[in-house]
DNA sequence: CGTATAGTTGGATGCATGTCAAACAGTTAG
DNA sequence: CTAACTGTTTGACATGCATCCAACTATACG
């Protein structure tokens, strides 16, 4: 089991995680991941409608803002939102996110 | 007094939303608003330490999200936050990043 | 009318981003 | 060992964006 680098709790920037959360497409994976829990990249990217390399683009753009942690485990490398972190750092932010991606059109 | 165009309440998207706000400069602006309701283009763009045309670009950005409100009277622009329709739209969401963005670095 | 004020627009520039395709790398299974 | 599986990296491309400067528009003031 490997571990990739992420960003510690407290350098978590703000701005960086509206970013991340600013794209359909993780926005879509963020959603999921809150839903499911823990899954591989190629569960979290089944019908995103892009290609897989597309997919580990973003899944990069979400670690590196701190929105979800990754570990590697074999040929898999399973992906989790870092809800903990997120929610002592920005109180309430990513469940008002969670909720609002969850509204009809 | 003239209004510029906006998106209905209904209209305004979170990831637009979210993108307006990831923004070091418009967090900076949404803050004073909250903060001090409405103003003019010049007291909230006050040492931004952006030239003027770069802020009146990030102010149509925040209006074209929703935003922000913007009416025209004489030769002043007044903006001010949509509070109650973000609220209304995306529940929590704005205090959530209001809070986050007064946090200590 | 002429000048100052408040903002916008257009051009230019450099950087970031979303996307796909193809090649690559590491791991597991036969 | 060979082949399949999981995901990353690189290149290419188009787009978007943050920024400044300069020119412009519109309004108000004398």
């Amino acid at each position: 089991m490997r571990l990739l680098p992420h960003p510690a709790t407290e350098d978590i920037q703000l701005t960086e995680v509206l970013k991340a959360l600013s794209d359909p497409v993780r926005l879509l994976v963020v959603g999921r991941l809150a839903a499911h829990g823990e899954m591989t990249c190629s569960t979290a990217g089944d019908d995103l409608g892009v290609h897989k390399s597309t997919a580990s683009h973003h899944y990069r753009m979400l670690r590196e803002a701190g929105v979800i942690m990754s570990k590697q485990e074999g040929r898999k490398k399973y992906i989790s939102l870092r809800r903990d972190d997120l929610d002592a750092r920005f109180p309430g932010l990513l469940d008002s996110v969670l909720t609002a991606a969850h509204e009809p059109v």
